[in-house]
DNA sequence: GGCTAGAATGAGACTCATTCTCATTTAGAA
DNA sequence: TTCTAAATGAGAATGAGTCTCATTCTAGCC
């Protein structure tokens, strides 16, 4: 891990990013921050999580609009979620068998360096039922 | 299905996915329907990829880095894929396993309307053979 | 074949996430 | 405290994709 200095904006974001229980784009934290009277620059935003994501203290995921979503997360080995579209709140799974299956699929089929992105997006029960 | 009008320009699109031979982007697209005398306008190529993905005649895929990729695909149902990162090549993958295991998951933690998202990324063996 | 309504097109303006530039600030070691 | 490279922030730049709207063209009708 490369070396990191100590800024109060990084900490700032890593708060925000705790503070936040789920996927939130960098765009978003960077208004919470301004709302809660932070002079942080979205620059910076940018490069803290993307800091964060290459130390493992942050997951980054592709949205299906095309937008990064960002979350912190407890687990730090390689895992998958089940994300609400909504409220971007998210599980954990236990993705054995997938795991599994990629990495046979990818030697069948001759291909090196596999890669995989598994990602399950749903609406939860907490959003159903206020939109209810 | 919509109605759609038949124009030069659906056509040399669909023609020109056929002829791409995996996936490639819309940009990629249109500069290769330029290089080779075309008229045709980037938001026609956006929109002709964006009516053939609906009518099934295309697939698309998020790219890692975030732009959208498109294919012409045999296969009409729903399927996933192994794609070279190199050279957009594709295979078919039977993800049975991890169909079930999307939608057993998904029920488990009480989520609605579940989509998923599942590719596998690497490097072909032809484009390995020329790297080396 | 001509006529017409409405769909499709294309040039370029626009959006919006993300990255880059560079002058200024600051963390952290000495 | 002093020094230096890393980090920051404002704003410019990039780049995929969408939108607008005047013009063109398809397809159905005579
Ligand atoms: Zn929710
Ligand atoms: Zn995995
Ligand atoms: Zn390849
Ligand atoms: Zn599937």
């Amino acid at each position: 891990m490369k070396p990191r200095r100590n800024t109060w904006q990084r900490e700032a974001v890593r708060a925000a990013l705790v503070g936040a229980h789920g996927f939130v784009s960098a765009q978003q934290l960077h208004q919470t921050l301004r709302d809660s009277g932070s002079t942080i620059g979205l620059a910076t935003v940018y490069r803290a999580l993307a800091s964060l994501t290459e130390d493992g203290e942050a997951d980054s995921i592709q949205a299906p609009e095309g937008e990064n979503l960002f979350m912190s997360c407890g687990s730090t080995g390689h895992h998958h979620h089940l994300i609400c579209r909504s409220c971007g709140a998210a599980r954990e799974l236990d993705a054995t068998v997938v795991e599994e299956w990629a990495s046979k699929v990818g030697a069948e089929h001759g291909f090196a360096e596999i890669e995989h992105v598994i990602d399950l997006f749903g609406i939860c029960a907490a959003c159903r039922a206020k939109e209810a």
